[in-house]
RNA sequence: GCCCCCAUCGUCUAGUGGCCCAGGACGUAGCCCUCUCAAGGCUAAAACACGAGUUCGAACCUCGUUGGGGGCACCA
């Protein structure tokens, strides 16, 4: 646990532009920890002051994916809050009036160039091997020139009039005090012409109305954090603590994820999407439990976590700051532990959509007695349906030439077929102990390994070679189709033997 | 090119100067258990990027090198 940290108000701000990934999920989880476990709040603010790159779908599937993680927040868009709007895009005024604030205080300044003028300069710097930066043409202006030429109506944006001398130190609260030299700080622009604020101010702003203590948020934040350093103390106001978080890598280490990698990845059945690894069959508490620990450890030898056990120990003091590869083998791993950790309620509850899906029609009481059989079995929710299908379908669908036990012949596996079902036949489908002794000593009998009877049996009764234990499956199946099943498997055997 | 960040097994990581010829987990290999497949148990191989310092002593501190990552937009 942090050391004993009071009420934190943090806040996962994230722009509507894309699919909501692994990297957002992280994040928003550990802000959303460390909000509960301090009793503080944990707020979504949707930073949407980029019109051109607003997807609408994207905010709602970014909701979505965080309830079903179970991330809840206190303050939202749609649950409102005492420091709203909490979406950009109905606070352009506010940022307005900071900025114009920035300028009275010579903090910040009206810039008239063209973007044309902006390129060029951009091209001739590269071409010098100079940093590219802003040249400072409008810094010379006069604030009473500028402000003519604003009122009359010619295009402009405004631009934080970084420090030429001198230097600024801020302090990430995992890497410690980060230097740097004021020159090599641009002007950034703070308002667009159009009149929307770019991040760097809004932002600021919102987190400083907004009472945020701590800003967890991702490292590539770090190259324009002494920037931000800047604009807060050009306001005078309070510094939140910076947390800067890694970057999650592809699973190579090489790089971060592109869109050829989703694609592929896509293919081998897993995603980086929260909403995709929903329908693969994952469940959010094994998501949460393994993002949490990409970044994050407790301690040399846990790694079994719930929501509950993270809100208890989660701490920014064991955060890692180096970059994480994602490793989805081990996120399988992690399912099929959570899978496990599950009560065979619900289990049964979970896994039933995926019946559904397949086209089958699974009955509650019966899915109640698979559950414990299959439950140490599945990597996802969704291999449950490859495993059980069986039970909820008429038609079996195999290879006859698989009826043929291990080490016999297509003869041998009929006969010994046959006995099976007359032996069946005559049991009372209640006790695993009655139907396992008369199979094995059957099998005894017949000088076969038990192995070699369950096989053919398996094949019959489930049409696969992979299932959950026979004996279990066939008292779950129930006499009656036990019986047309072997019933059914002898015919297709014997045209093989020749009958 | 410029700026910033990072650096322990293949991967996620523990380690904050002596407890470390480096611990755990996934994966890999072998064995046990076993009606298949799993799960579970045991065992093994597997790392402090490199080079200089500082120190009685360095994975841990400093510097450099190398490697990796991020940023350099009227995107966030």
């Amino acid at each position: 646990m942090t050391e004993k940290l009071p009420p934190v108000r943090v806040r996962f701000a994230p722009s509507p532009t894309g699919r909501t990934h692994l990297g957002s999920g992280r994040t928003a989880l550990y802000n959303y920890l460390l909000a509960r476990q301090t009793g503080g709040q944990f707020l979504l603010r949707i930073e949407d002051t980029d019109q051109k790159r607003y997807v609408p779908e994207a905010e709602q599937e970014l909701m979505e994916s965080l309830r079903w993680l179970g991330l809840e927040w206190d303050e939202g868009p749609d649950v409102g809050g005492p420091y709203g709007p909490y979406r950009q895009s109905e606070r352009k005024e506010i940022y307005l009036e900071y900025a114009k604030q920035l300028i009275e205080k010579d903090k910040a300044y009206y810039c008239f160039c063209s973007p044309e003028r902006l390129a060029r300069l951009r091209e001739q710097q590269m071409q010098a091997k100079q940093a590219t930066m802003y040249d400072g043409l409008c810094r010379q202006l006069t604030p009473e020139d500028a402000l003519r030429r604003v009122k009359q109506g010619e295009p402009h944006v405004i631009r934080f009039k970084t420090p030429r001398e001198g230097s600024i130190t801020v302090r990430d609260y995992l890497r410690g005090d980060i230097t740097v030299e004021n020159r090599t700080i641009d002007d950034y622009i703070l308002v667009k012409s159009d009149g929307w604020a770019l991040y760097h101010l809004a932002a600021m702003v919102d987190d400083h109305l907004m009472r945020i203590t701590h800003v967890l948020r991702s490292s590539e934040w770090l190259s324009t954090f002494p920037l931000h350093g800047h604009i807060i103390r050009a306001f005078g106001w309070q510094e939140p603590v910076f947390v800067h978080l890694s970057v999650f890598l592809k699973p190579s280490g090489k790089g971060k994820m592109s869109k050829r990698e989703s694609a592929q990845l896509l293919q081998d059945g897993y995603s980086i999407f929260i909403k995709d690894l929903e329908q693969l069959g994952y469940l959010p508490e094994a998501v949460v439990n393994w993002i949490a620990l990409m970044g994050w450890s407790y301690d040399d030898k846990t790694e079994f976590f719930t929501m509950q056990d993270l809100i208890e120990k989660f701490s920014l003091d064991h955060l890692n700051p180096s970059p994480a590869a994602i490793n989805f083998t081990k996120f399988d791993h992690f399912n099929g532990l959570h899978i496990r950790h599950l009560s065979v309620e619900e289990l049964a509850k979970r896994v039933k959509p995926f019946f559904l899906r397949a086209g089958l029609q699974p009955e509650d009481t019966k899915l109640l007695q698979i559950a414990p059989i299959i439950r140490e079995r599945l990597v996802t929710l969704d291999d449950a349906v490859e495993m059980a299908g069986f039970f909820f379908r008429d038609q079996m669908d195999y290879e006859a030439d698989l009826l043929v036990g291990k080490n016999m012949n297509p003869s041998e596996s009929l006969q010994v077929l046959q006995e099976s079902y007359d032996l069946l036949k005559n049991l009372a489908f209640e006790e695993k102990e009655t139907l396992e002794t008369a199979l094995r000593n059957l099998a005894e009998q017949k000088g076969l390994k038990a192995g070699q009877l369950f096989g053919i049996l398996r094949i019959a009764v489930t049409g696969q070679s992979v299932s959950p234990p026979l004996i279990e499956s066939m008292l779950i199946l129930g006499k009656e189709k036990v019986l047309e099943r072997i019933q059914d498997a002898l015919k297709r055997l014997q045209p093989i033997v020749g009958l």
